[in-house]
DNA sequence: TCCTCTAGTTGAACGCGTTCAAAACGAGCG
DNA sequence: CGCTCGTTTTGAACGCGTTCAACTAGAGGA
């Protein structure tokens, strides 16, 4: 089964090569199965055997870019001691690396938008991958001299951390602007933001509102069914 | 022109009627456009006379869902003055009245993120759209009695409300707990928290904050090229 | 009445992603 | 060497969205 494997695993590789370099040669789009196929001189159904569909491919794409941004973080997360430097570092590390993709990135979070697919960021086929990022939040977090007192919300901010990268992402496949300025400018701007809210949050005036915030995400991550049946109309004509 | 328009307009909103109830019947993958020719009983290539693609066959769908929903906003906005229970009431009717098209909602926001996708919001071909939707927050605003002191941000909120739906709705889309309960709730929680930031934000000690970030959003939103040849490595090591 | 010209309509044909029955390969065994 | 059985590979075939050259309908002018 070794030597047959590594065969298969050869095969496969090789696909995958063949299929990332025609992405960022000519886009997504006009890269046809059947074209990487030739390119990497097998049949189209072989291809079909080591990736179920062509959506597929950019799934493997998308584990190959999380290592390169892994990679790209190292100095600032071992160098670094400053949350707001260590998580500004990690975004821009983000962007850069996935620069050369930018073209076809679009693709990425077309399919990451729809439930159906493979590539939806909350499908159990990401499952694996969400973990990993959501673990690189972790250690910007806990890397830092800042320290978040609120365990609830130590617990969460990874995640939370994790959304607010898929929102600079989208922003960034949409950005035209040159070099993704705005795409920087935002990073600059929000990291701010967002560790200023971190330190202040969990002083006493927020304290009702983060308890309640906290309350509602565990409830709208927990993926077992229902929460609670709450009213949705309580709300009317409130504080007259 | 005038009679033979009237029949070409016929035939278009026939066979708009039709993909429309065969999507809601069969979801938008498995409807194929030659069903749809079919049960119109016209040609294929009669219906790509009236719709470019099959996607815009979707752009249409989101105009008339967007008439749905100012419909079922009219009582509302026209009775109740205080902007929680505004703004409350408009998200509550956009889901209520898109409840029906939740399974092929999907594919609306799954073109949605990509930039070359005419359904992309932030297209040419969405902006007329976009412009409505936006107008509908700004009534929300302007029809209670909650006043915005700061004009560049009372300018800037219309639009900010609109991408505030957008995610709603793209929670939504992901949501399949018990009637869409997790994204009533999060509308219940996300509104209050946002009517109190409007209140809170022109108050002095977050005045800077304010101004900073209605400066980015200024340059954000701005279309023409560049904005400002802005650095982006001045954070690091920043407080020590 | 017939001609013309545009709006409307047709359906075969194209290239795509994907499937699948069948073939080829190759290690282990007698 | 020949046989077996699971892994790997093949490519014709399917159904899809989309295109386009050709056709029809019908209003208006001569």
């Amino acid at each position: 089964m070794s030597e047959t494997t590594r065969k298969g695993e050869q095969t496969r590789a090789h696909i995958l090569e063949t299929a990332l370099q025609l992405f960022r040669e000519r886009g997504y789009e006009d890269t046809t199965m059947r074209a990487i196929a030739e390119a990497a001189g097998v049949a189209v159904g072989n291809a079909y055997y080591y990736f179920r569909s062509k959506e597929h491919l950019i799934q493997a794409f998308y584990e190959r870019s999380h290592d390169e941004h892994l990679e790209a973080c190292r100095p600032i997360l071992a160098q670094e001691r400053d949350l707001r430097a260590r998580l500004h570092g990690v975004l821009k590390a983000k962007i850069d690396t996935s620069m050369p993709y930018h073209r076809f990135a679009a693709v990425l979070f077309k399919s990451a938008a729809d439930p159906k697919s493979p590539l939806n960021p909350f499908s159990d086929e990401s499952a694996a991958l969400r973990e990993r990022v959501t673990e690189l939040f972790a250690e910007v977090l806990a890397g830092s001299r800042t320290r978040v007192g609120n365990p609830q919300l130590r617990e969460e901010l990874p995640h939370l951390l994790w959304t607010y990268q898929m929102g600079i992402i989208l922003f960034w496949i949409h950005d035209e602007s040159p070099e993704c300025g705005r795409t920087y400018r935002l990073i600059d701007h929000t990291v701010k933001i967002i560790v200023r809210l971190i330190t202040l949050i969990d002083l006493p005036p927020f304290r009702p509102l983060l308890w309640t915030t906290l309350e509602l995400l565990k409830d709208l991550r927990s993926k077992g069914r229902d929460g609670q049946s709450s009213p949705t109309n309580e709300i009317s004509g409130s504080n007259e």
